[in-house]
RNA sequence: GGGCGGGUAGCUCAGCGGUAGAGUGUCGCCUUUACACGGCGAACGUCGCAGGUUCGAACCCUGUCCCGCCCA
């Protein structure tokens, strides 16, 4: 094994190797054989949008979810992650109509059938890039089980469902006001729309004339819909009005009567004229008005939003002109009363971001009630864990409260709706295939034109994905999934939909525990944003960019000058290829608990930082390891050596937190315990400690520490590696191993805390107490700026024999690690020479003479300080304990360590002020 | 209007009843044969504000002010 390793660990170099090495051996294959009795781990991969392209968000998901699942996998799980696509009906649709306009075709000119062709053309050409992204990050998915939610497998398993919950009554098709985008020209989910809050508009007034002379004032942030006025209403209560109760106004454009009507529910006679125009097809409160008083509905709309015949004189118009229109010619009739700023919230269509019109139209709806009360049940029972737990609250609200789920879209591309009607009799067929002809009276049948919500078969995707409703050996193995692991901005739209059609379909739900975290957003907390021009892609981080090719790409897409400043400002040297294991680590270095993850670049530069320190750690390793016959072997090296047990004792430390936290998802916790252990205890300590047992005499010292240090890299590397599995396969391949330990680290075991390492306390607690010493003497050479080459002759003094015997047998440690020459002694020895330094540590006094090693005027400076910062402390310690209450009711342990405490603090404080007095003397 | 989350060192964040922590930045010293993507040390916080509970509160309770998100 070579020891030629590179100074600098380059990521960029290491990591697609190892993908390729991986992907091409099977590596990431869940076992499909009959006879595999190992508990499985599942987790269902939240499918991205089959036009996207990886964004941080995705990312993140990735990552947490690797982690989990590399876990899992090297515990011995038979480890299942299904990758795919969704079919993002809208969005995929825009891209492939986008495409055809480049052509100056629409996909009318094409039909129905040659553009769904285009589509699937179009995916098999650039559809899923994204899938090849996911790569990049390390992610370790079962490529041979992809599926796409268009898929024939997962197709039929939409029409099943579809059929299922038609026949039980819990799909339906009805008439009513629906969300209309006028823009995309489909309807849309309640979910799919979503509130411009705090929009400047005006609340604008104007007079209906009343049948029989005086007018009626009403107000409107709308006034168009007037044009579909049926009714005028007033409080009952209102006296206002009440000589008005039972009469007609006259509309001013239209040849009709509009009722008054009185209603209690609508009209709040406190706002504005306490008369309110009622438009039952264009308004959701209006609506349900309407249907209270038996009110015509007037749609005034074309599917475009422009409007139609209904609308008289302004027919053909756009909404947005005809409110102009109307407007000026209300003035225009004298029937204007003023207009005053009204802040308004606007319904925007989450996908094309057009205002949402609310239209009559008859659509296809999931009846929720009955699908959701399982659904809560199985949270409120433990069945399903969501966690933070703090969620469960925003799901059962929402559960509680649900409405029916509008699933047909005006769309082509997506899953047909599985229903027939008759064009002789009213008979609607819904059946997985098309019927030859109506069964009722044998007349000819069309299809429904309509598509599902993308949503619709996603709900399905933790068991669709599976075969279901085959009853496959994957899903009576794999079902139900593990962990469901996402953003919290999906609970609804997926995760909730998911627990109720598992519930459904398969009797439980579809995962033991939902993980939820935040969505990332730049290192300010704002929100990632094309035009803010703030959006950090997750390649550029992994391999580089300068700060033009950053700028040029925001240019590209839509940043304003301010996005451009804000990335010159905050990025002027670009990003520096980091990595993906980088990235990774950063990205799990933040809480699950918070609801934003402000991915700082700083941070991910840290965490390339930890990498190359690993990286250099391990040079040490092999150089020291070169030309022996150390190796790794599965047995932990037996360890008699006190810093080869330390280290051993720490190693266990970490495992033993990292089991703890990733059960627990707390992620974070355990790649920051790692991130301790390698650099503080491993390198800080341990190597340097190593440095001189490699110098030993002793030939078996020499041996022994030489398998502890290659175990422990060895051990680390493995614990490491769901987290950053790139360098640690480039590290572990190339350790020197004995036979049998596998070919790649990420089937390796996971390391075990019993097995692999040894919990020494006591050997823990005695090497804190030299670590205290060591940093102490090191703080008077620091403080004092004594040359680090300059050896510190220092003194060492304590009343306990033990202590004594402890620094006396490591003294070689202490002298290497502060370069001094040792002296112990107890303390009833020879006094404190004059101009010494002294410090205390855990009850050990440390005593350097400084004659002719420091200024006496800035040694002054120093004790006086020193002293002052003291006093402070000591005082606080003394009311505490002077405090009867505290003394009395405080538990035995904390009041005897604040004694403790107390005791130190009076002799440094002594020591300090005597050292003064003989400066002063001087 | 209702709900949820947050306000801790210049910045990004942990901690959530017993001496205020990390990373990064800042300031010293050090080109020591693993690493300057480094080593050693230092400085920096009345834990949003006001009450209360407690021997003791960043942590629990009440109120209040900001910020963010979700639902209406």
């Amino acid at each position: 094994m070579t020891t030629e390793l590179p100074k600098a660990y380059e990521p960029r170099e290491t990591e697609p190797r190892w993908y390729r090495f991986w992907e091409e051996h099977g590596f990431f294959n869940a076992s499909a054989k009959p006879g595999d009795q190992r508990p499985t781990y599942t987790i269902a991969i939240p499918p991205p949008n089959v036009t996207g392209s990886l964004h941080m968000g995705h990312a993140c998901r990735i990552t947490f979810e690797d982690v989990l699942i590399r876990y899992h996998r090297m515990r011995g799980f038979n480890t299942l992650w299904i990758p795919g696509t969704d079919h993002a009906g809208i969005a995929t649709q825009v891209v492939v109509e986008r495409q055809l306009a480049r052509e100056k075709l629409t996909r009318h000119d094409l039909g129905r059938e040659k553009f769904i062709e285009r589509v699937w053309k179009w995916k098999a050409e650039s559809g899923g890039r994204i899938l090849q992204q996911l790569r990049v990050l390390g992610a370790s998915c079962d490529w041979s089980r992809e599926r796409f939610t268009m898929d024939e497998g997962l197709s039929r398993s939409v029409r099943h469902a579809f059929v299922t919950l038609y026949q039980e009554g819990l799909i339906y098709r009805d008439t009513r006001l629906v969300n209309w985008d006028v823009q995309s020209q489909t309807v849309l989910s309640d979910l799919e729309v979503e509130s411009e809050e705090n929009v400047q508009g005006e609340l604008f007034d104007f007079a209906y004339p009343v049948e029989g002379g005086g007018e009626i004032v009403v107000s409107t942030t709308r006034p168009e819909t007037m044009l579909g006025d049926t009714a005028v209403a007033v409080h009952p209560d209102d006296p206002r009005y009440t000589h008005l109760h039972g009469k007609h106004v006259l509309h001013p454009f239209l040849a009709r009567k509009v009722r008054i009507i009185t209603d209690a529910v609508l009209v709040d006679p406190k706002f504005g004229t306490g008369a309110v125009k009622v438009t039952p097809a264009h308004d959701f409160h209006d609506f349900a008005t309407g249907k209270r008083h038996a009110l015509e509905e007037i749609n005034i709309f074309h599917k475009d939003g422009k409007v139609n015949e209904n609308g008289g004189p302004f027919a053909g118009m756009d909404r947005f002109a005809a409110r102009k229109a109307v407007k000026a010619k209300l003035e225009e009739l004298g029937l204007a009363r003023g207009s005053k700023p009204h802040v308004l919230t606007l319904p925007r269509s989450q996908r094309s971001g057009t205002v949402v019109e609310p239209m009559i139209s008859t659509q296809w709806f999931v009846r929720m009630k009955p699908l959701a009360e399982p659904a809560i049940a199985a949270v409120e029972s433990g069945q399903t864990r969501i966690i933070p737990e703090h969620w469960t609250k925003t799901y059962f609200h929402w559960m509680r409260d649900i409405q029916d789920w509008c699933i047909s879209r005006q769309l082509w591309w997506g899953h047909p709706i599985p229903a027939w009607y008759c064009q002789s009799c009213t008979h609607t067929h819904v059946a997985a295939s098309a019927p030859a002809k109506c069964e009722k009276c044998g007349g000819v049948v069309v299809q429904d034109e309509d598509v599902l919500d993308t949503w619709f078969s996603s709900a399905l995707w933790p068991f669709s994905t599976l075969g279901w409703p085959q009853k496959t050996l994957d899903l009576e193995r794999f079902y139900p999934t593990s962990d469901m692991e996402t953003g919290y901005d999906i609970l609804f739209f997926w995760v909730a939909r998911m627990m109720m059609m598992g519930i459904h379909f398969m009797g439980e739900p579809p995962f033991k525990r939902v993980l939820l975290s935040g969505l990332v957003t730049d290192e300010r907390g704002d929100k990632m944003s094309k035009v803010k021009g703030n959006v950090i892609d997750p390649l550029d981080v992994i391999n580089g960019a300068t700060i033009t090719e950053l700028i040029e790409k925001a240019q590209k897409n839509g940043a304003k000058d301010s996005g451009i400043d804000y990335l010159r400002r905050t990025y002027p040297e670009g990003f520096l290829a980091y990595g993906a294991d980088a990235l990774r680590l950063t990205l799990l270095s933040y809480s699950p608990q918070t609801t934003k993850i402000a991915l700082s670049m700083k941070r991910i530069e840290g965490y390339r930082n930890f990498g190359n320190k690993l990286w250099n750690a391990a040079r040490y390793v092999f150089m020291n390891l070169d030309g022996t016959d150390a190796l790794a072997t599965q047995a932990r090296p037996e360890a008699k050596v006190f810093a080869n047990r330390f280290i051993l004792s720490k190693l266990t430390a970490a495992i033993e937190v990292v089991h703890s936290a990733v059960e627990d998802y707390r992620l974070d916790e355990a790649s920051i315990a790692l991130y301790h252990f390698v650099w503080q205890d491993y390198c800080d300590w341990y190597l340097e400690l190593s440095k001189t047992l490699l110098q030993s005499a002793d030939a078996a010292v020499q041996a022994e520490t030489r398998a502890v240090l290659v175990h422990v890299l060895e051990t680390s590397l493995r614990v490491l590696h769901p987290m950053m599995p790139f360098i640690t396969e480039e590290i572990w391949q190339r350790v020197p191993k004995a036979e049998g330990l596998g070919q790649t680290i990420m089937l390796a075991p996971y390391p075990d805390a019993t097995h692999d390492g040894l919990r020494a306390l006591e050997v823990e607690r005695e090497m804190s107490l030299l670590q205290a010493v060591i940093v102490a003497a090191r703080a008077i050479r620091a403080e004092r700026d004594i040359h680090p080459r300059l050896a510190l002759p220092l003194t060492l003094r304590s009343d306990d024999a033990q202590v004594r015997a402890l620094l006396e047998r490591e003294h070689a440690a202490i002298e290497t690690l502060c370069n001094a020459t040792l002296h112990v002694e107890a303390a009833s020895s020879s006094p404190v020479p004059d101009k010494s330094a002294t410090s205390m540590a855990e009850g050990v006094m440390l005593i350097v003479p400084l004659t002719g090693l420091v200024d006496d005027k800035k040694e002054r400076e120093r004790l006086e300080r020193q002293v002052q910062k003291l006093d402070k402390d000591r005082l606080a310690i003394e009311k505490k304990l002077g405090n009867a209450g505290f003394v009395d009711r405080a538990p035995p342990d904390v009041v005897q360590k604040e004694r403790e405490r107390q005791a130190e603090l009076e002799e440094t404080l002594a020591q300090a002020k005597s050292a003064l007095a003989k400066l002063d003397a001087s």
